[in-house]
DNA sequence: AGATGTCTACGGTAAACACCGTAGGAGGCC
DNA sequence: GGCCTCCTACGGTGTTTACCGTAGACATCT
């Protein structure tokens, strides 16, 4: 019965995934939103996600150091899943038109996207699993 | 500094996006996970909804019926936006590649996936807002 | 030595979440 | 009428979330 991050705490796995360990200070001035912080906050939700198994720390000096223990896919997967089944009806094909929709997306991002279409139509073709 | 629907609400505002207007036992029958609720968990949920503003309801006999009282892409899309920044980087072929990756997509769907693309791509080019 | 600054650990808090039970009204059926 | 069933409104609960302040350790600088 282990419940998944919340969105803040998916936010700093996010951090962590992307830029390697990190300390609450570096964690505090990279949170994606803008918001003004205590130093603590950030800190108390770091602890909090040590005792659930999200992260580890080792102590480099009289700093903390937090990394990721838990796998990006692991964790983003049954999110998404969740996210497609409960509001966009199990249609992945909804969920990426919202997300055409709703977010600014450029050329280069069109052109990954097809990329990456192309490349899962050709991994069907191969069979999966 | 109104807070935006939390993960169960915003199932519930899918649902009556979807349907249209349902009575609390419809959503209760009708939540995309398989869980088990009172009946009262939803109607409570229901209510605080209302006095959120999310949806309102016009009674019907005995009954309430509860319609959606907030558009979907005005929902929707601030949640997605968050989504894309918080967790891929504001990039949203990032969170489509994880997509792919973490949900079923079947022959159908990256076929409704190319022309969601391609249409995107004419909408581009015929200039926007 | 004393002041300053940064770090940790810990306790605490207001609000929200998700959940449920109970009381009471309204309707149908025998 | 009596019984059953469905509904609502309301109160209440355990947990989590997101936040912060404070105390104390340690290092640095003057």
């Amino acid at each position: 019965m282990i419940r998944p991050p919340s969105a803040q705490e998916m936010s700093i796995l996010s951090l962590l995934w992307e830029q390697g360990p990190l300390t609450a200070r570096q964690v505090l001035y990279a949170m994606p939103d803008g918001k003004e912080r205590a130093y603590t906050s950030i800190l108390t939700v770091l602890q909090a996600m040590e005792r659930k198994g999200f992260v580890s720390h080792t102590s480099n000096g009289v700093t903390n150091v937090y990394r990721a223990e838990v796998k990006q896919g692991e964790t983003v997967g049954p999110m998404l899943r969740n996210l497609v089944r409960d509001v966009f009806q199990n249609s992945p094909s909804a969920a990426m038109q919202h997300l055409l929709q709703q977010t600014k997306v450029d050329d280069e991002e069109i052109q990954a996207m097809e990329r990456l279409l192309k490349q899962h139509r050709k991994e069907k073709r191969g069979g999966d699993v």
